[in-house]
DNA sequence: TTTTAATATGCAATCGATTGCTCAAATTAT
DNA sequence: ATAATTTGAGCAATCGATTGCATATTAAAA
């Protein structure tokens, strides 16, 4: 017991008895007697016993480690995805590696090559924007680790995945929209190769086409969707003079652009256009007229996603995974920007 | 070589030398020789070797993981933080393990925990609010791993510090609001105990000293700085009817809530009241008016403190360490919420 | 009473990499 | 040419926990 630190044969040698008797005891074998099990239990608290998770891991091929990657733990969806993952781990004894892309294809590879080296049991991912070629994550199934996608996935890989349905999402908005009077609704959308705004565009055209409006092609315009390119694209849609009457963005970021660009051309919120974002970011409340937006659930995804996670990885056969697909329904969240008659009373707003 | 996965016994056994000698010449022992380690890192290659970490760790002591604990990283500030550690621990193979503690003590406990227990190499961590007994710190301490704080720190510990010069921050803002002619300048603190509110509200004080400006108490306000903390201190100021023509917070979302009581007030800003916070985070930029704040230097911080933690972690001595505290000065981000005259070109504020 | 089961524990190998020590071969010095 | 040194590599223990198999003890069944 050098060094201070005790380990399971300090507690065999005091008990007298060995190694494997404390082993079992520890973790509550079944074949040790209940007596033995309290000696131990006793004595491993006096010598302050704290198991070595690397020995176990070691011997046991389970680091009790997950690994998650994020485009950025910066985001206010990914962090509450990332919480409600954790909340599942953790009830289970179970540690969460963050590890943050930063929607650079590069840095997804290298980051998941590290997570596969300090052995972690599995990885739940968010694929990042710039990601095209999958291969990094076919290697991880190749070595029969369970992988979990979230939110931005991919159909190439045959994996369980949590996401929303944007399509509803952006139906839902964009159908508000057009019942608050609109018929000339601006649409900022990204590359079409990430399923999410892939999906968020066919929700906004098939509301309009519900509604009988026809959908424009010069309403839509794409963009890495940031607060700056939110500026761009709306002001692009002012130069041109194309008539508008509310924008519903894939993004909050760019829907706060383009706010801001309506105000310095003189536009007033709701009355002359009408917005609404997608990702409930926590500034979207702080905002004026505060922002129409659709809440992505990230703390159920992130539970959900835990769990599909751990059925994966209690499964004894890994080849034999059923694959599945869990789509969550978002939740649009009206704020004063897209309502006719605006509600003043914006308390209301932050409370809930 | 069963499971696909390549041992070094696997590549002794191809290159007919021992495990020692591959062992060896993988970690560019002086004792091989270089034709041996070429063949080595040939076979590697062919095998498709991948280090076993766990087995590594186990034997050296080592698991090349730093936990890095955190209140939230959902926080601009944190996760730029996070992201300067990043930096320089991936470059000498290092992984970050984030752990947030949701500024909950009990939390902040497990979490470390926890860390120890995945046998991390060392911590890196910023106290949680609600922490006030730091013997869960010690305890690091005492079993010889390396510690080193950021940001929130404590003076009960004798470990190595990175911080931001707070007051040096708040001076340099509360007298640029002098400048634009405040002269009654409200300011919201959180507890006293927590020692960057306690340096912030110093510096506010001694700039109004300064100018020879008497300290009102009645224009201090303490709360947990949250949005909706901003809310109700701006409120109760104002039903109070105290005089003030000026807010400097302490966090950039009390003073959010503040501006937003004072637009629902009818109050012109800055014409009336002029703001600023303390944080840099993206949404000061959205607001509007766009908020004057003070950048704390985040991803530096990061760079720093991770610089720190490796000098001592490479120090043969754990119990030599002299620990040593560095101040970084943070950088007054001066927008149009505290300008006598407003500069409308709000462009420049967001390339910037 | 003898046999059969069940119960409780021990023995020893194992996980994969590292490392102190030993030793043979090659090189240099005397 | 012999001794001294350097170089390159092997042997075996080790890190701490786990686990298949064997064994001893006790209880139940025949």
């Amino acid at each position: 017991m050098k060094n201070g630190k005790a380990t399971i044969h300090d507690i065999a040698e005091k008990l007298q008895v060995t190694a494997s008797t404390v082993s079992r005891a520890l973790n509550n074998n079944p074949r040790i007697s209940d007596a033995t099990k309290k000696k131990v239990l006793k004595a491993a608290k006096e010598l302050n016993y704290q198991p070595n998770n690397i020995a176990s891991a070691l011997r046991s091929g389970k680091s009790r480690l997950i690994g998650v990657v994020v485009p950025t733990a910066n985001r206010n969806f990914f962090s509450s995805v990332i919480r409600g993952i954790e909340e599942i781990a953790n009830s289970v004894n179970y540690k969460v590696v963050i590890s943050q892309s930063y929607d650079d294809y590069e840095k997804e590879m290298q980051t998941i090559e590290a997570l596969l080296n300090v052995q972690v049991d599995g990885i739940i991912a968010s694929i990042g924007k710039t990601t095209e070629n999958v291969d990094h994550y076919k290697k991880i199934l190749k070595k029969g680790i369970p992988l979990v996608l979230f939110d931005r996935v991919t159909n190439e890989l045959d994996v369980s995945q949590v996401v929303i349905d944007d399509y509803y999402g952006a139906f839902q908005a964009t159908e508000h929209l057009i019942n608050e009077g609109c018929r000339r609704i601006v649409h900022f959308s990204n590359s079409q190769n990430i399923n999410i705004y892939k999906e968020r565009k066919r929700g906004y055209e098939d509301a309009l086409l519900k509604h009988g409006i026809p959908v424009d092609l010069e309403l839509i315009r794409f963009s890495k969707l940031q607060l700056e390119d939110g500026r761009t694209s709306m002001q692009e849609v002012i130069d041109a003079k194309i008539p508008f009457d509310a924008v519903f963005s894939a993004s909050d970021y760019s829907i706060m652009g383009a706010m801001q660009v309506l105000k310095e051309n003189g536009y007033k919120l709701p009355e002359d256009v009408k917005l609404v974002g997608f990702g409930d970011e926590p500034f979207t409340s702080f905002t004026e007229p505060t922002l129409t937006t659709v809440n992505q659930k990230s703390i159920p995804m992130g539970n959900i996603t835990a769990e599909t996670f751990f059925e994966i990885l209690n499964q004894k056969d890994q080849k034999n995974v059923i694959s599945k697909k869990t789509i969550l329904k978002p939740e649009l969240i009206i704020r004063n920007s897209s309502l006719k008659t605006q509600n003043h009373n914006s308390t209301i707003d932050l409370i809930a």
